[in-house]
DNA sequence: GTGCAGTTCTT
DNA sequence: AGAACTGCA
């Protein structure tokens, strides 16, 4: 090869342009080939949840944003091994060498190990960097040169390195890019445009992004249109398909709390640095408070640096020790602590491989876990029968985000009062958080669980009812996520089983049916507990002499069995086939879930109202009463009522179109905007809608087979023949908009509203059966952001 | 300085 | 649960 050849930066979760040193190396090398590989079958039971591969999605588009406006982009590729994949890429483009940064889980340790082999092999140079950490976990120890087994030594360590860790790198000023391996992947206009669909009506809070997809579509439609061919988008990334059709809908919800990408964690940092951080060592202690930093699935996906978070934050406490601010140095370095955590999982993950499938602690393993599914279940569900353990288990399901303090209340609860495997609980988070992360989330389980040397306590039960009023001293939280006790009295909302039963009556709470009781009591875990940590002893004991005595063969720690991955859990694990059993109440339960609803979407008051009888209607069909008193009562009230009109009709868009999606969803999603602004409301999820607009009660009917039927019935729109003034029909009240000036030059962007407003009629026959003015809804609430950039 | 009660934190 | 810390007499 010659020594003018390329170099392929391959990202992973390092997915930045800023600070990040294998790109900048690669572009100090000469010209760069940016290669993303997606090959989640390699991550074996850890393939990414539905609500990571969401992020990265985004981030990678967001990443390719950027790429290309330096100057090359992101070529991404689908693969069931990604070493293979590398070299394709290195023969296709003839790069002579292959950068990339460290990830230090143990299933990328084995793989990029075969990768740097693989194409040493073959003759390519192969460096890799740290992107990721403020040191390298090889790099600290204690002075013997000993591993750090506790996170206190650890960290103070790493705090009083002789050195400090490196200094961020500025993003590159223009990449050269070898212009091969383009046209490789060919994406066609019509995904494309049903991301924006999504992207659009989900879009609201987001201007900066919607200038960006909006420039960057505007500019693709017009020249696929010219040519009457789609062939413009070459090598995107949404040609990976990293969400199916049955997710976009809940997915599209997501974009109203989270913005992925690296500019976008740029500026969350900012945002976070200037603002909450002064307050955190103040504000960590309420389970509720916006004030957390909402950073990890920046960090996870590697959007963000983590040295330049270090060094800016320091910047910060130098400032504030300086102004004498002591609040301020102390927050600084209890949010540090946090990054040391996140260091700290690293280093345990990196020095003990094995730690998120096995205790650190030997004697754990032979601790008898209580395997039970109804448990896990019910945890699952948020139907434990603890008000502060359920509340979070709804939020964990309906957002993909927990408080930290929430996540040790509820993982803290499902081992040491319901004692089901640890494992299974970490599995259960890796497919819901949004942060997912396996070093973290292996190194947070197993504190948890007693399992680290300096872990909890094993024997040590936390009271969900003590932990509550800690942490949630109003009931504030419990009531946001727990509707059905919204009305109980502060005095019993965190221990509903001891209220008196009139004050249940008064709430409209039927323990048992409406709430359930505790699944297990306290007293009894306590009891449990003690009986199982007995019998670990006695089998930790019995294996010890059995090991001296030489009758049984290799029962090292090292070759122990791991514990058992649970049966498969779907994300969506309320899709029980409705029984039609008689039991409506059981039935009821089972299927609740959360819905969405909001404040946010504009919509013209008349226009909601009426449309709003519809809903609301539909919603009194639902077959029981139950739930009904609670959820009216709690909301119609006052200003609230108004809210929650706007929030039934985008709830009806939302779910109309996952009913479109996927008609046998009893669930849609629910978020709860950081600063509070949505009322998120628990209602019975039985398929209302399909059954107003026409499906049978199970769903399985109409707008399934539509979709069956007519699987991309949206491309045989020629949207070329769509006049501007047939458009202007459809949508009057825009006629008085300047569209960036000019006549013609609106055309583009009215075609693009257009398309994105049949495309969403298309793929959602409940709107067909709708009226015009139920239209001008649903192109109100996608126009505002539009109107606001323009 | 001492003793006590209440609080806060534990990776 | 227990150590460490606070405020107060």
């Amino acid at each position: 090869m010659s020594s003018g050849g390329c170099t392929v930066v391959w990202f992973r979760r390092d997915l930045r342009v800023e600070d990040n040193p294998a790109l900048a190396a690669g572009v100090r090398a000469g010209s760069v080939v940016a290669v993303f590989i997606w090959a989640p079958e390699e991550e074996g039971h850890y393939y990414p949840g539905r609500v990571s591969r969401w992020w990265l999605k985004h981030s990678l588009a967001q990443l390719d944003f950027s790429l290309r406006s330096l100057g090359t982009s992101l070529i991404t590729k689908r693969s069931t091994d990604s070493v293979a994949a590398l070299l394709d890429v290195v023969k296709a483009t003839g790069a002579t060498q292959l950068f990339f940064n460290h990830l230090y889980d143990p299933l990328s340790l084995v793989r990029d190990h075969r990768a740097k082999e693989a194409l040493t092999a073959e003759g390519i140079a192969v460096r890799s960097f740290n992107a990721d950490l403020l040191y390298e976990p090889w790099k600290v120890h204690d002075d013997e040169g000993r591993l750090f087994t506790t996170f206190a030594a650890f960290w103070d360590r790493c705090l009083t390195m002789p050195y400090d860790p490196e200094s961020p790198l500025l993003p590159p000023k223009r990449i050269t890019s070898e212009n091969v391996g383009y046209g490789e992947v060919r994406g066609d206009v019509m995904p494309e445009l049903e991301d924006l669909i999504f992207f659009n009506a989900a879009i609201d809070l987001d201007i900066i992004a919607l200038v960006q997809f909006w420039c960057h579509y505007t500019v693709a439609i017009e020249t696929s249109f010219n040519k009457e061919n789609c062939e413009v988008f070459r090598c995107r990334p949404d040609a990976l398909v990293l969400e199916d059709d049955s997710e976009k809908g809940s997915n599209a919800l997501l974009a109203r709390a989270w913005s992925p990408g690296w500019s976008n964690a740029d500026k969350a940092l900012t945002t976070f640095i200037n603002g909450p951080l002064i307050e955190y060592s103040k504000n960590r202690r309420k389970a509720d408070s916006a004030t957390t930093s909402f950073l990890s699935p920046h960090l996870h996906f590697g959007e963000l640096s983590v040295r330049k978070v270090y060094h800016l934050v320091r910047i910060k406490q130098v400032l504030w020790a300086n102004e004498g601010n002591k609040a301020g140095e102390e927050s600084v370095n209890l949010f540090l602590k946090s990054i040391g955590l996140r260091e700290y999982s690293r280093y345990i993950s990196f020095n003990y491989p094995h730690s998120h499938e096995r205790p650190l602690l030997g004697h754990l393993k032979f601790f008898p876990w209580v395997v039970d599914e109804g448990y896990f279940k019910a945890w699952r569900q948020g139907r434990t029968g603890y008000p502060l353990v359920d509340a979070g288990m709804r939020e964990l399901w309906a957002t993909g985000w927990l408080h930290d303090r929430i996540r040790v209340v509820v993982s803290s609860f499902f081992v040491k009062v319901l004692q089901l495997p640890w494992i299974w609980g970490m599995k259960y988070f890796w497919d819901t958080l949004l942060d997912a992360d396996l070093e973290s989330d292996a190194l947070g389980w197993q504190y948890i669980s007693g399992t680290l040397p300096d872990g909890r306590e094993f024997d040590r039960i936390d009271n969900p009812q003590f932990e509550g009023y800690k942490f949630d001293p109003i009931g504030e939280y419990v009531r946001r996520w727990l509707p059905e006790l919204a009305r109980l009295p502060t005095e019993w909302i965190h221990h509903p089983w001891n209220a008196p039963e009139s004050v249940l009556e008064a709430a409209g709470i039927e323990l048992g049916s409406n709430y359930p009781r505790p699944i297990v009591g306290i007293d009894a875990a306590k009891a449990r507990l003690e009986e199982a940590l007995l019998e670990m002893w006695q089998l930790e004991a019995a294996s010890r002499a059995a090991l001296e005595n030489g009758t049984e063969e290799g029962l090292g720690d090292s070759e122990s069995m791991p514990i058992a991955f649970p049966p498969d859990i779907h994300m969506d694990m309320d899709h029980e086939p409705i029984t039609t059993n008689q039991n409506t109440v059981r039935r009821y339960e089972d299927q609740m879930v959360p819905t969405l609803t909001s404040s946010l979407l504009r919509v013209e008051e008349e226009e909601s109202s009426l449309d709003l009888r519809n809903s609301v209607d539909s919603r009194a069909e639902v077959p029981t009463t139950i739930n009904q008193a609670p959820t009216r009562d709690v909301f119609d009230q006052g200003a609230v009522h108004t809210v929650q009109n706007n929030a039934n009709l985008s709830q009806n868009i939302m779910v109309g179109i996952r009913n479109a999606e996927d008609s046998t969803a009893e669930s849609s999603s629910s978020r709860r905007e950081r600063d509070g602004g949505v009322v998120p409301v628990w209602s019975p999820s039985t398929s209302s809608y399909s059954e107003q607009f026409g499906g049978e009660e199970n769903g399985s009917g109409t707008s399934s087979s539509f979709l069956r039927r007519h699987p991309r019935s949206h491309e045989l729109m020629n949207w070329t023949r769509l006049s501007q003034t047939g458009l202007l029909v459809m949508f009057p009240q825009y006629k008085d908009h300047k569209l960036r000036g000019g006549a013609n030059a609106a055309k583009p962007d009215l075609i693009l509203i257009g398309m994105v407003i049949y495309a969403i009629i298309l793929r959602n026959p409940p709107f067909q059966k709708t009226n015009t003015r139920y239209l001008r809804c649903i192109s109100t609430l996608i126009m505002y952001p539009v109107e606001s950039y323009l």
